[in-house]
DNA sequence: AAAGCGGGGGC
DNA sequence: GCCCCAGCTTT
């Protein structure tokens, strides 16, 4: 890695660059809650929720002070979730330690949860001007062709490299603005996919991959895993103007969060009709509802969905007012499908 | 080192 | 359909 590229890329940068919201004032917590946000998540995803979020909890105290539930809500919908859990535990962790400051080191900020080299490295260059990187998809990408190299950058041996080599380039002054205008090539120049736009790029002239012919091709990624395939029942059960809901385990995919009801596998009506009076449910009606599919990283839903109408509410599920679902409680995008059926 | 963990937008 | 995103944690 060249040193060269710093300056090319600052003016660059400077020359013009998007206008994100986290991007107006850089404050530390800003530069925090926008980082965890956008983990493993487009910029355009993020907007709305950041707006939100800061509105609803301007700095770290009323982060810390405010109800799981109400993060989560505020999350819904974001995806992985556990980014809300340790970022509302990290503001608690920052006012018993710091007093409601988040530390000026990389060090400090890599032991909070949810933080790991990368967001420690953004917080602690773009928010406190520390001098070290911040190596993402993006850079890793942009790393990949400027070296002409072949090594997968899934591997985590291949990202310390990197890291390595950013390491001893970053600049003293502008350590926040280098590393957000390498980002900024990679999401809107040195894009993935074999698109790259060499033409427009500042560091063309610096760019081995380019040189050889090679951008198209690069990066190399190691092969996916392959997905598995759940079929699920899933149930709009109401009784009288609720709904029944209930609150997924604590571990695992979607942990936490409220969820409609389901069985395992698909199963026809008359089948549900008897599983259910067998549970001792009083069923007064049962309406075929759409099937819904939802794919998540490492495994499919593929949903049957059934509204069923009850005269009383059985134990084990929590019966809301579909306002109060909508404004009070987490529930992952699997189940919106299925919610149609309420808004008549 | 590998797997678990969401959701969506672009092609 | 497939790709991959301003990754982290656990196993």
């Amino acid at each position: 890695m060249t040193k060269a590229i710093v300056e090319p890329l600052l003016q660059w940068y400077d020359e013009g660059h998007r206008d994100l919201p986290w991007r107006r004032e850089a404050a530390p917590y800003r530069v925090w809650v926008s980082e965890i946000m956008l983990q493993q998540t487009r910029v355009e995803a993020v907007r709305g929720y950041y707006e939100r979020w800061m509105q609803a909890f301007p700095d770290v105290r009323a982060l810390a002070a405010a109800d799981e539930a109400q993060v989560l809500k505020l999350w819904e919908g974001l995806g992985y979730y556990s980014r809300a859990r340790n970022l509302h535990r990290a503001a608690q962790l920052v006012c018993e330690r710091y007093g409601g400051t988040l530390p000026a080191d990389y060090e400090a900020l890599l032991a909070l949860p949810g933080v790991g080299e990368y967001t420690a490295g953004a917080v602690a260059s773009i928010g406190f001007g520390l001098r070290v990187p911040a190596v993402d998809g993006n850079v890793l990408r942009v790393a990949a062709r400027l070296n002409d190299d072949f090594m997968p950058i899934t591997d985590a041996k291949q990202k310390k490299r990197t890291t390595g080599h950013f390491s001893e380039i970053t600049p003293e002054d502008r350590p926040g603005d280098f590393n957000q205008s390498l980002m900024e090539l990679g999401a809107t120049v040195c894009l993935p996919n074999g698109a790259p736009r060499c033409g427009s790029c500042p560091v063309q002239h610096l760019c081995l991959g380019y040189h050889h012919g090679h951008a198209e091709i690069l990066p190399v990624r190691a092969a996916k895993r392959a997905r598995r395939i759940e079929e699920r029942t899933v149930l709009l059960v109401r009784c009288g103007e609720e709904v029944g809901i209930r609150r997924r385990p604590k571990t695992g995919l979607l942990a936490g969060l409220w969820e409609l009801p389901s069985l395992e596998g698909k199963t026809g009506a008359n089948e549900l009709r008897a599983r259910l009076s067998a549970r001792g449910w009083q069923v007064e009606k049962l309406l075929s509802l759409r099937g819904a599919k939802h794919v998540f990283t490492h495994v499919e839903w593929h949903m049957s969905g059934f509204e069923v109408t009850l005269a009383e509410k059985p134990e084990g599920l929590t019966f809301v007012t579909p306002q109060a679902l909508r404004e009070s409680y987490a529930l992952p995008s699997a189940f919106r499908a299925f919610l149609s059926v309420l808004e008549e």
